[in-house]
DNA sequence: TTAAGTGCAAAATCTTTGCAAATGT
DNA sequence: ACATTTGCAAAGATTTTGCACTTAA
């Protein structure tokens, strides 16, 4: 299983493009989420925003990312384990909201079972922590 | 504790306009949680929308209202239990999206504790299910 | 060669801000 | 009477759309 830009593109059966390549760059130099702001700032001169904002709704699609809203509202982005694909996310891990310098970590904690009142069937879970990170406190 | 909307007004503090009172009015009509986009239609004519942001923001502010992310990040807002104050906020429980009918429930069921990893210290935490609810199954 | 991707301009939203007029206490 | 709240206009920010040009396969 590749993991450059190059072969995550090819695995996809996304063209292979400079704009792609340099956002994939981005996401293999760090461990947390992005938001698309941040991405914006640090991608400007790369590409147009309207490119960005394409290419992370084709990752999505495509299984490459998921994206995370953090307490705000913003759109995060990170990358997928191996086992997503573009029916379905395997991103029911936890994801944890640094109150002090504000990055999204995904940790690969189980989420607990709940028990839903009667009438109510879960299908999909998303906990997000807020707290202060490993790196923080 | 009264629960009309003067009465909320009143044990907050907060001035009893009429528009103030329209949208708690909007709150007490339904158990689910309410969108901005969705308050804004049911208030046209009634206020303009700058008042209703404002109006929402105090009312977050004063502990009569939580806001709650939808999937897309679109902000809802719901009646908070009786002990939210504008200091703390005890909005603890879980949120319910129905993915068919795209209303957010809040339920009273306790959300488990989660061991975090060394050194993420947790303060808060925010659960949302995805499924579908009592009346759509 | 040609279908897909990109850049630019422009439109559509969504949210905030400033200020004068209206309103609650 | 006076501080707060509201409405309106306008600015800012964010996201989407249309279309001609470019590029990967």
């Amino acid at each position: 299983m590749g993991s450059s830009p190059d072969e995550i593109l090819k695995r996809h059966g996304l063209k292979n493009t400079r704009q792609r390549k340099v956002v994939l760059e981005e996401f293999s130099k760090t461990s947390t989420a992005l938001s698309q702001p941040d991405l914006e700032k640090r991608l400007t001169g790369e590409m147009d925003r309207v490119t960005l904002y394409r290419i992370l709704n084709s990752f999505e699609e495509s299984g490459i990312l998921h994206s995370v809203l953090d307490k705000q509202g913003t759109m995060n982005y990170a990358s997928c384990s191996a086992s997503c694909s573009s029916e379905h996310h395997h991103d029911e891990h936890l994801h944890f909201n640094c109150s002090n310098c504000k990055k999204i970590y995904c940790l690969e904690v189980k989420i607990p079972g709940v028990k839903m009142p009667a009438g109510f069937v879960a299908s999909q879970l998303s906990l997000t922590v807020t707290g202060i990170c490993a790196s923080c406190s």
